[in-house]
DNA sequence: GCATAGATCTTTTTT
DNA sequence: AGATCTATGC
């Protein structure tokens, strides 16, 4: 991580390869160690080393737990500690909070009443379910919907509150039904035999927690706990790790509370502020020097995170040489925007040197993304994509994968309303309710309702329990099959039983070939984790399936420039960054703008985003940009609590000055003309890439309206527009129609011509 | 039970 | 704008 020389065996003491402070956090004794480490000052190789210290020490590598919050970090650290003890780091527990709890579980499958092959649940099976119970409990699916109440109920979980304890502090109506769907909702996974991502640490804590023999057990096991971005844990997960380093407690957290950005899923940032407190007898030591970026990059960096009030004084350093100015790129749209970056990186390749995969784009928001990939694949460089829709989430994979889950878990419930129609058998959706009706009224598992033909007669038509009938015949066969082949030929056999290409044709005949393509992946990756996996299991692929995220896997790749969010970059450095969308609304986002708490958290990205350039860092606003249609927007306040001296500004706006109270832009979405826009040739270009309409862009119209402009509606007929009220995404306008009544209309959705203006 | 057209929401970030 | 969900008619 850092840029120091690597770790060389023999000749120097590994301890020697350090500074103060990180000497002192390797070498910390017993008792709790508080490591508060800025980015880019060595964390990673504090944490690596102290590994290695206390193997030195004599503890034995079985009696060391290190956690984090991604496979990837995971991977990395084990890897380290490879290089620095070589074999015994094998025996060393490196998981992350997730795969760790799964691990558990699996092992006290019992204590925790869970059964042996239990489902883990992702966050696509976990809304289904939710969506499920709520049509179930006939509640309005309008007001509950399963957004509202999966944020309630992983706030609940949080907080670690069960149904019941939510249901006791339930104040109004709506809590109390919230507290219903979460009982019913904890009582159907309970019945599926699943676990959704929150219940894998919550009923770790709480097996550990009732089971005292056992809890002394697990605690016996670890002599020394060290947990990796501390700031980014929740409650839960903060007393798990507390309570296995028990009773020694021989903890050794390390974090920045200004690399904070998972509150929204629920880190407490309190729990790394207030170690101190939990822990009295803490030591705490503060890693400061930075051995990564260029000190104009810091600046850059503190200028914006220093402003927030919530957080730790304190400022990075480094012994470096300041480095070349932040350059701030100010481009019309989101098309000019991703030219110039383009363009800059060809610059770099060729007149700095520097490789592709030297750089990396950053942005807030996944659908941002776009623009960048087609400018690439423009000028045909190449380039890697990190997040997005995941390979595993994709609906003919999870397809494939419920259908292996119910070979398990016969009683897995999501999965087999998932595939109980697909390909399609005629168990339409009535069916599906009388059966779902039926199984539950008569409080019976899954595999023993389906198989009970009577019961299944009663509940549905005779066509649909032949088909039920044929179905639970197939599954039990194809379980029956497994035990005799390899998991990656039994895949491909079930693909074929199955007929699941038939699922692709029904769905959608123009994709079938890149489903089939992706299903053939999937096959190879079976395979691969069936060759490189000790005791490869089904379970074990289901349970890596479901826990991995994207940049677990992401590598980088010769020449290739890297796309990722600014959260999936946490932990990674790159000699050239590119922050990119720096206008207000989006970064910082506007959702996070309305409370102080989220807007901070906005600004600790931004520091998390700038802190992983080492060389250079670049900027980049787009005036208008394509969301829902174009948006005008002003630059990010970021920019504007960046000192101008570190600043080198490539304006690329027509007709625009850079003047003291900003950088000139006009008002949003309203003072340009679509009609200017197109004379300029090279926009003219733009325009016609991106909608090959011949027309005038709707949006562009749209932009133009005022009030007493005539216009055309394909519905409502001819009108004049009385005013236009708002701004941004949200603007409105209300227009009188020639047929005599006047009507509020979204600006950007409405399909206006204009007659006249 | 299924196909189609209309309605509605979406875009925050992820284990 | 586009995807996804819902309502309706066959």
């Amino acid at each position: 991580m850092t840029t120091a020389s690597s770790p060389s065996t023999g000749q120097t003491s590994p301890l020697s390869q350090l500074n103060d402070p990180q000497r002192q956090a390797v070498t910390h004794g017993n008792g709790p160690l508080l490591i508060l480490a800025g980015a880019g000052s060595g964390k990673t190789r504090v944490i690596t080393f102290r590994i290695a210290h206390l193997l030195s020490q004599g503890i034995a590598p079985w009696h060391i737990l290190a956690v984090t919050f991604t496979n990837k970090a995971a991977g990395e650290m084990k890897r380290r500690v490879r290089e620095l003890v070589g074999e015994p780091a094998h025996a060393v527990w490196v998981s992350t909070f997730h795969s760790f709890s799964a691990r558990f579980l699996r092992l006290e499958h019992e204590a925790a009443g869970l059964p042996k092959e239990f489902s883990i649940y992702d966050d696509d099976d976990s809304t289904r379910l939710v969506k499920r119970v709520v049509k179930d409990l006939n509640l309005p699916e309008r007001t509950y919907t399963a957004g509202v109440v999966k944020s309630r109920l992983s706030a609940a979980k949080d907080r670690l509150q069960d149904p019941r304890a939510y249901a006791n502090l339930a104040h109004d109506d709506f809590g109390r039904r919230i507290a219903e769907i979460y009982a019913e909702y904890q009582a159907r996974l309970q019945s599926a035999g699943a676990v959704d991502f929150d219940d894998l640490i919550l009923r770790t804590l709480s097996t550990l927690e009732t089971n005292e023999s056992l809890r002394q057990r697990w605690q016996a096991r670890f002599l020394h706990v060290l947990v990796d971005e501390y700031q980014d844990t929740n409650a839960a997960q903060a007393r798990l790790v507390g309570i296995l380093a028990e009773p020694e407690r021989n903890i050794c957290v390390v974090g920045d509370d200004d690399q904070s950005i998972y509150a929204w899923r629920g880190a407490n940032i309190q729990n790394i502020l207030g170690f101190a407190k939990t822990y009295p007898d803490a030591v705490t030591i503060r890693l400061e020097q930075n051995y990564r970026s260029r000190p104009n990059i810091l600046e850059v960096a503190h200028a914006v995170v220093s402003k927030n009030l919530n957080r730790h004084p304190k400022k990075l350093w480094t012994d470096k040489h300041p480095g070349e100015k932040i350059t701030l790129i100010l481009a019309p749209d989101d098309w000019a925007e991703a030219e110039m970056v383009v363009g800059r990186i060809r610059l770099l390749r060729e007149r700095d040197g520097l490789n592709g995969a030297d750089c990396v784009i950053l942005y807030r928001t996944n659908a941002q993304s776009r623009a960048f990939e087609e400018a690439f694949r423009r000028h045909s460089v190449p380039y890697v994509l990190v997040g997005g829709t995941r390979f595993y989430q994709r609906a003919e994979i999870k397809d494939v994968l419920a259908y292996m889950q119910l070979t398990i878990n016969g009683n897995d419930e999501i999965a087999l309303l998932r595939i109980i129609n697909r390909p399609k058998r005629g168990i339409g959706e009535a069916s599906q309710e009388k059966l779902i009706a039926a199984c539950h009224a008569a409080r019976r598992k899954w595999v023993d309702f389906l198989a009970d033909s009577d019961a299944v007669a009663a509940a549905v038509g005779p066509r649909a329990a032949a088909a039920i009938a044929q179905l639970s015949l197939q599954l039990n066969r194809l379980k029956a099959e497994r035990t005799g082949m390899g998991m990656s030929d039994w895949c491909k056999h079930l693909v074929e039983t199955v007929n699941i290409k038939q699922i692709w044709e029904e769905d959608d005949p123009l994709q079938a070939e890149s489903r089939r393509e992706n299903v053939e992946e999937l096959v190879a990756a079976i395979a691969e984790y069936e060759t490189t996996t000790e005791a490869p299991s089904l379970s074990g692929f289901l349970e890596q399936v479901a826990l991995v995220a994207d940049i677990d896997s992401y590598d980088s790749q010769p020449e290739a420039v890297t796309l990722m969010t600014l959260h999936s970059a946490k932990g990674l450095e790159f000699p050239v960054v590119f922050i990119t969308g720096l206008e207000e609304g989006l970064f910082p986002l506007s959702r996070s703008m309305e409370k102080p708490e989220t807007l901070e958290e906005e600004y600790r990205l931004f520091y998390v985003g700038a802190t992983r350039a080492k060389e250079r860092l670049f900027l980049t606003y787009a005036r208008t940009r394509h969301r829902f249609g174009p948006t005008g927007s002003m630059k990010s306040r970021f920019i504007e609590e960046i000192p101008r001296d570190y600043l080198d500004i490539e304006n690329l706006i027509p007709d625009t000055t850079l003047e003291p109270g900003g950088l000139g832009y006009d008002a949003p979405g309203r003072t340009w003309r679509a009609g200017g826009f197109l004379n300029n040739a090279r926009r003219g270009q733009s325009v016609v890439r991106r909608d090959s309409e011949p027309t005038l862009p709707r949006t562009g119209v749209a932009a133009s309206l005022q009030a007493g402009t005539v216009i055309r509606h394909p519905k409502f007929g001819e009108g004049e527009v009385l005013a236009i009220r708002g701004a941004g995404d949200g603007t409105t306008c209300d227009i009188a129609f020639r047929s005599g009544f006047t009507k509020t209309l979204m600006v950007r959705f409405a399909p206006l011509e204009i007659l006249r203006q």
